[in-house]
RNA sequence: GGCCCCAUCAUCUAAUGGUUAGGAUUCCAGAUUUUCAUUCUGGCCAUAGGGGUUCGAAUCCCCUUGGGGUCACCA
């Protein structure tokens, strides 16, 4: 079992993506299955709604799992093995105030309290696990293996004086009860890792867990649904987050294409940085890929002549959002600039009563015969009259895709 | 600050002790298409610094510097 754990205490960014991508795809090349887990114990940082947001991207990037849990449902467990643990005088109570263990590390002072006394304290208390006697070391899949002393791991708290779960409990619980085996995250849970191991030694648990701390990904904030927004596809994101710190065959590729060849041990082990140009261009190849009647949907439209329309905008625009307000110009009273309004205006009328011309020399001619105009002074206003803009894709391509729509256009 | 991880163009990467240090994105220049944009061709740009090891180091070792992570009754 492999599993992907988000909170659900915000957008989800591109970070997290990726780590729900990688967990996908070794879930697959392993053949186990995936649960995702909503990571709620926090009541207070739990946004409502998120939680369903995620299960909505997961879906939009066919990232499939056979299991789904809220961590918030497994408190019995978490309170069960917590009273375990004291009892097996693996935990004990602690009644110090947050204060004055602040930013220095925990002197100790509860654990070996006799019980009259932790009897009869009215005060409230957390249960901490008593640090291990030994050094723990984590063996990772990208980092290779770190040693952990026990100084490092600590008596840290397990139930907090809410009696609630502490995140490394909660998970360190939640992962034995669900026997997962492989757990791909982020670096900043690398230091976590002695902890929940000493954890499930405490319970006896001897599973060997394999991990993969994922190098983090600067400026990692960025939203999925920003991007969705902005008109970046979802195959395009998997894509570009899959190539990131990566060593891949090729630079395209889909995610079933990169489930033959991923491997995590190629990731690279130093922290990179979320490039949007780079995602832009990778955008632009897969938008290209699209076949026109898809591309025109996304778009607004459900026309194989717009698609092959916006295919042609491509080359300037790089997301749906763009390419929306390029064919969106093109269908959109023109704004002309006096430089050429007089012209603009000629070929207009010329084009409202013309025959139907099939290809664009013949419009062309036409225009040229019955305006008087040509070079500069035919094309800069042709252009704005059959596309909205003053720059743009190469005249005759537009006129293929537009003929059809001709009088509409230059109204 | 303690502990840990990392180090090739601006960015993502290639080069597994022997290459002219390669590619991609960005940027710039020329070219071409009766305008522009595109496209094409070309160009700029890197082994962080210092010591070793070696016939030979981007590659192995050490130090320095720089970046990042972590040190919660958050996840």
């Amino acid at each position: 079992m492999l599993r992907f754990a988000p909170s659900p205490t915000g957008d989800m960014c591109v970070g997290t993506l990726r780590v729900a991508l990688f967990n996908y795809i070794c879930s697959i090349q392993r053949k186990e299955p995936l649960l995702i887990r909503i990571d709620d114990t926090d009541s207070e940082r739990n946004i409502p709604g998120k939680e369903k947001e995620i299960f909505e991207i997961l879906d939009l990037f066919g990232i499939q799992y056979q299991e789904q849990q809220l961590q918030s449902n497994n408190l019995r467990f978490h309170r069960a093995m917590a009273l375990q643990l004291l009892q097996d005088k693996k935990a004990f109570n602690c009644f110090c105030t947050p204060e004055p263990i602040e930013a220095k590390r925990y002197d100790g002072a509860c654990e070996n309290l006799p019980a009259e006394e932790v009897i009869d304290n009215p005060l409230p208390f957390t249960i901490r696990l008593k640090k291990p006697n030994h050094p723990i070391t984590v063996t990772d899949l990208i980092k290779g293996e770190s040693t952990f002393t026990p100084d490092e791991i600590d008596s840290f708290v397990l139930m907090s004086a809410k009696k609630y779960p502490t995140y490394n409990f909660a998970c360190a619980v939640d992962d034995m009860l669900y026997d997962v085996s492989l757990i791909i995250r982020g670096e900043e849970h690398l230091t976590d890792t002695p902890k929940q191991i000493a954890i499930h030694e405490a319970l006896g648990y001897t599973k060997k867990v394999e991990y993969a701390h994922l190098p983090i990904l600067m400026g990692e904030t960025v939203s999925i649904k920003w991007l969705l927004e902005e008109g970046f596809l979802p195959e395009a994101i998997s894509n570009y987050l899959i190539l990131l710190g990566n060593k891949t065959p090729c630079e395209i590729f889909s995610l079933q294409e990169a489930i033959k060849w991923f491997d995590l041990r190629l990731l690279c082990k130093d922290p990179i940085h979320f490039d949007i140009e780079k995602l832009r261009a990778i955008n632009r190849e897969h938008l290209r890929g699209l076949n026109p009647k898809e591309l025109s949907r996304y778009i607004g439209f459900a026309d194989e002549e717009i698609g092959n329309l916006a295919k042609l905008f491509l080359e300037e625009a790089s997301t749906l959002k763009e390419l929306r307000v390029k064919v969106g110009a093109v269908f959109a009273p023109k704004n002309v600039p006096d430089e050429y309004k007089e012209e603009f205006e000629r070929l207009r009328d010329l084009t409202l009563k013309a025959p139907h011309f099939d290809d664009y020399e013949s419009y062309k001619t036409y225009l040229i015969n019955l305006s008087g105009l040509q070079g500069e002074n035919l094309l800069k206003p042709l252009r704005h009259l059959i596309s909205g803009a003053e720059s743009g894709p190469e005249l005759a391509d537009l006129y293929m895709f537009v003929k059809n729509y001709l009088k509409e256009v230059a109204k």
